[in-house]
Parts: C-alpha cells; structure tokens; sequence
DNA sequence: TCCCCGATTAACT
DNA sequence: GTTAATCGGGGAG
C-alpha cells in the first residue's frame, strides 16, 4: 500500500471528495498502536461555495484551509464535536473535502475505547464520530498527511468498487443546491435524509 | 463585550 | 420524529 501523494489532493473538491471513497484512512496513535478505516463518505466544499468554512474568508480557525493541499484541517463544533477535513486545491483557494464516515479495518480495539461503545457500526457512522474514534482533536489541525505524521491515506486497489451515489450535503442551510455528498451505499455511511439522494 | 448559532450526536417519545 | 447538550467562532455594537 503507497500513500496518496499531495497532487492527488491539489484538485477540485468536487474531484477528491469522490476519488477518495474506498482508500484507507490510517491513524498511528502517539502509543505507536495503528488505526485503519475506509473511507465510505465525503463531502465537497468549494471556494466559492456559501456553505464552507472559508466562504467568508481566512479567520483563525480555518486558516490551514488556505494552505497547502493534502493537510488536515480540524474543527470544533457544536460544543462537542470535532469534524476532520483535508485540504484541497492550492495555497490561497480554500477549500477542502469533509470526511463523513469510514468502515473501521484495524484498530477496532482502540476506536471503541475512545469511543465509549461496542457497538462496531457506530464506531466511524458520521463526522464526530469518526473523529472521535480516531483521537482526532484541534491539536491535529494542519497535520500533513503526506509527509511523515501521524495520519495519511494508503492508495486501495479495491477503491471504485461498491455503488457510489451522490446528494445533498447533510446539516447546512445555504449550498443545498450543489449535491457534493459522496458515499459507498452500504451500512458504513451516515443516514441519508429522505429525498437528498441525487444519482 | 455581547449574543446567536453551528459541516452533530445520543437519548428520548 | 424531536430535542437537549455544550461552547467556541465571528459578526454586530
């Protein structure tokens, strides 16, 4: 397995977001125990796009969206919940590809434990949550996911398989005309709101 | 400084 | 299907 390389990231969102599905999410924790999980669920977010981050500019918290691409960029929200993007694009643009959900592959010991459940389908279902399962915080924010580090994702030869659609993205009020939600139909994905499903 | 609300989840009815 | 939990970000004043 070879990482995916930073050209790889340095497109579109739109492009990643789906080229991401199937390719494997790998976490070495600061024990040195290595977490792996597939990536089933994505979303887009682009420059000029009303329901990212970066839309109204560089702040403080989104500043490594404006960086270069292939980073991690970690937010918290809601109170309690961290989500984890990866920069997209070039330096400058702002963009970046949210990751929604994984099907946990090694590590499930630790996942659960950081987790706080045994319940396996629950572990990597949704953004916080996969985050949480893979001790993901803002102390990771602006991790390379090329070079070294502590997260990176391995290139899978069984990534494309599986039925892909694509739909509304899930939890925002403005964008809900670009249908930049990706996913591997199956149990690992999020729920999917009646009537969001596009192709 | 103040105030509103969020790229969510879990535990309800 | 509904709602509480919980607090930092960021725009307004």
């Amino acid at each position: 397995m070879t990482r995916l390389p930073r050209p790889f990231f340095a497109r579109a969102s739109t492009v990643v977001a789906p080229d991401l599905l199937g390719h494997v999410l790998v976490r070495r924790l600061p024990t040195g125990e290595v977490l792996r999980a597939r990536i089933v669920e994505t979303e887009a977010y682009e420059p000029d796009d009303p329901a990212s981050h970066a839309f109204r500019g560089r702040t403080a918290r989104n500043r490594v969206m404006f960086g270069a691409a292939g980073h991690l960029y970690v937010y918290f929200t809601y109170g309690m919940h961290h989500c984890m993007n990866v920069v997209t694009r070039g330096i400058g643009e702002g963009s970046a590809v949210l990751l929604r959900a994984a099907e946990p592959l090694g590590g499930v010991g630790a996942m659960g434990r950081a987790r706080g459940t045994d319940r396996i389908r629950d572990l990597c279902r949704g953004p916080a949550r996969l985050a949480q399962a893979l001790s993901v915080d803002r102390s990771m924010d602006g991790a390379d996911l090329i070079r070294g580090g502590p997260m990176w994702v391995e290139r899978d030869t069984g990534a494309g398989e599986g039925t892909v659609r694509s739909g509304v993205r899930i939890g925002i009020r403005v964008g809900l005309d670009r249908p930049w939600r990706f996913w591997i139909e199956g149990p690992w994905a999020s729920a999917t709101p009646k009537g969001s499903v596009r192709s």
